[in-house]
DNA sequence: CGGGACTTTAAATCGATTCTAAAATGACCT
DNA sequence: AGGTCATTTTAGAATCGATTTAAAGTCCCG
């Protein structure tokens, strides 16, 4: 009956993903692994992420929080998103996609790639090559 | 046979643009004034606006160039623009358009309007409008 | 179980930005 | 011109998110 969501993964997945990864599977790192990757796709912030993860009772400093998000980035598994000076937002959703951002409350939500079309992109500068494209809509309440 | 660029921004035109914003033509904000706005347009950081101004020989502050920053930007003379956590960029072109992000230099160019096309943008989320489409393009050295 | 590499941690540090409260300046009035 | 007062500037301290440090802890292999 499958208490919950969409998620699925079966039966700690994320170990198995921590260690395709190359990165091994340590309490904190697991505990963090399930609280993003199980369940919907998910946007956060270190503090969020760290606060989360205490909340559930799992004993993770902040730095590791730090540590393991750049980790999970640099491994493929996690983007990150940059909408605001001074925080960074760490995306689980590595699929091709957008951003709504909600200038009020911080908040981030997916707009699917086929929600959106950017065309017509002119030619990169010489010498450089198109690493990524980003689009942020920003949106906020609409009496502003 | 006017020396440089495109600039002609008459006689200055800065001071005009400062009370026409409800902000007093002080030194400082005539001398960042004329940085930012006589030429071409810019994309600047505030230490990067900091350290020209010293070179120019202007005394001024950090502080006075974030809050002259951010009072440009309040009044519609400049916009931020948000590439790179940790670090603000703010441009004096108010116009639409969108930004090419150079990794390596952290260099922002812009893209005019014309030369993209975002399409089938989705509905804002219930309750909220869309303030503004950034579209960043990031390119890195092409050999990565 | 034992050893060594990899991890985690608290604490110090960093760079960017904002805040503070005091000193300086600009604009208005006469 | 001079006086006045709100606005602005400033140096320095404080704050913020993030990173680094070096020491303590953990994981994995045999």
């Amino acid at each position: 009956m499958m208490s919950n969501s969409v998620s699925a993964r079966p039966y700690s997945g994320v170990i198995a993903r921590l260690k395709t990864a190359g990165l091994r599977p340590t309490r904190q790192r697991i505990a963090l692994g399930k609280l993003l990757f199980e369940g919907e796709n998910r946007h956060v912030t270190a503090e969020e992420l760290h606060d989360e993860a205490r909340a559930a009772g799992v004993s993770v400093s902040l730095a590791t929080v730090y540590n393991a998000l750049h980790q999970f980035t640099d491994a493929g598994l996690m983007r990150e998103v940059v909408v605001e000076a001074g925080r960074s937002y760490f995306d689980t959703n590595t699929g091709d996609h957008h951003h709504f951002f909600h200038e009020e409350s911080g908040h981030l939500e997916d707009i699917p790639s086929d929600q959106i079309r950017v065309d017509a992109l002119p030619t990169a500068p010489a010498g450089t090559a198109v690493r990524r494209v980003d689009v942020i809509v920003r949106v906020g309440s609409s009496d502003s």
